[in-house]
DNA sequence: AATCGTCAAGAGCAGTGCTCTCGTTTGATG
DNA sequence: CATCAAACGAGAGCACTGCTCTTGACGATT
């Protein structure tokens, strides 16, 4: 029963991806304001009420498609950290930030629509929140590592705002290392300063100011990463 | 003749300018993809097809919208700059990032315009890159007057790669400053964290992680002033 | 006063997301 | 095996969009 049950969940699933596929090819040469689903449609030789069956609005379609953008870039994200020794901290930082700068130029539109400006009109549905965050476990696993082992160099422990400790408390649980807040701190302003960085290449505004994008990048994710205590020369 | 000419090109002036009044109002509302000409023109009660005497499409309107856009944010990091002593340059470059973030967050919309995602399928044309430049130039006069002055805190002159000195020397000759390599590498980086920190919180990736958002802010760009050479304590 | 350029309005085209209905197919149940 | 409900695709249609083209009126210039 599960056999004959499978034959049409099977090709529900085949068409899903279909259509998720055809949708990610639009997306990737139009843009997310170029999704249309009723072309998906015509592409697929459907008419354009039947991609209804499939997903209840357009933005249902993008959903799937920014879940599968965080899973994409969270994958790339853990391939490169799984690909350096595990005490190379500074190594695996290093890595993981060009992880993310290769998939976000070679797919500048899901980078845009994971880290540019929300859709409007598009309130994100909590099964994004899982998938968005695959990536950030990553991060911090290598600056936990590279705390617990030592090697992250002591920033001068310039005193944290009384009002900042509630919300250092909860990224504290929620990481669940105890790190000092001079760390978290630190790690969150370099995770700014990498999306700042890929946002400004992939968005424009290094547009006349640089030209050696990747040595750039590199060179900026260096000083980053001394910066976040990770000390030179690994 | 002058005056009768005038006549004209005054009312043509004055709907220019209620038309770009009433699509700001509805970027605010909607967003960008949420601008409709048609709206536009109901709310003024003129034909839809009127719209286009005044701007030959919708990317124009929206281009007329970005240099607004620019020169807001220009003008509101020029007002915070010039409201500190000029040697006081710690002090006018964290009044700058507070300027730059309250305007972001008072205007979230027309932030995301100018440094989202790119509008699919819009080339910004050459008129925007003046404004786009404005608040650049004030960030440059900062660091300029500090290195300039000596307060600015030596780093340590770590290797800049060899293939960046061009992008190096280009950025020298446009600010018209003789900085060395690491203080430009070190604005850079900071200048994409400062907004690396503004899209973080106004599109949403600090939701449930950072919650006294101003008290991050300030304390994040204190680091980043360090960082860039502004001895603290100033 | 006649003219000629500027302007607003209307109709219309091609496209969009989305809904509803109407047959058909499919798969589990009596 | 026959039946019946659920799932499905197609089509028409609604309200909306940006944009074009034509028509007619108004106003400044000769």
């Amino acid at each position: 029963m599960s056999a004959s049950r499978t034959a049409r969940e099977r090709v529900r699933a085949e068409l899903t991806e279909e259509i998720t596929g055809l949708a990610r090819r639009q997306l990737a040469t139009e843009g997310a304001a170029g999704l249309s689903l009723r072309a998906v449609a015509r592409e697929m030789g459907m008419a354009s009420s039947a991609i209804y069956r499939y997903f209840a609005s357009r933005d249902d379609l993008l959903t799937a498609l920014i879940i599968d953008g965080y899973n994409a870039v969270g994958e790339a994200v853990e391939r490169a950290d799984a690909a350096l020794p595990r005490d190379d901290h500074r190594g695996r930082w290093l890595a993981v930030c060009r992880a993310v700068r290769d998939w976000a130029v070679t797919h500048p539109h899901e980078y845009a629509l994971l880290y540019g400006s929300p859709v409007p009109g598009y309130q994100a549905p909590e099964d994004t929140i899982g998938p968005a965050l695959r990536d950030t476990a990553v991060y911090v696993r290598i600056v936990a590592d590279a705390h617990a082992a030592g090697t992250l160099r002591p920033h001068e422990p310039g005193p944290v705002p009384a009002n900042l400790e509630a919300d250092l408390a909860r990224a504290r649980t929620t990481i669940g290392a105890d790190l000092p807040d001079e760390v978290i701190v630190r790690a969150l302003t370099v995770w700014a300063a990498l999306f700042g960085t890929v946002s400004f290449e992939v968005f424009g505004q290094f547009d006349n100011v640089i030209g050696e994008r990747a040595a750039y990048f590199d060179h900026t994710m260096g000083v980053l990463a001394s910066f976040a205590g990770f000390p030179a020369e690994g």
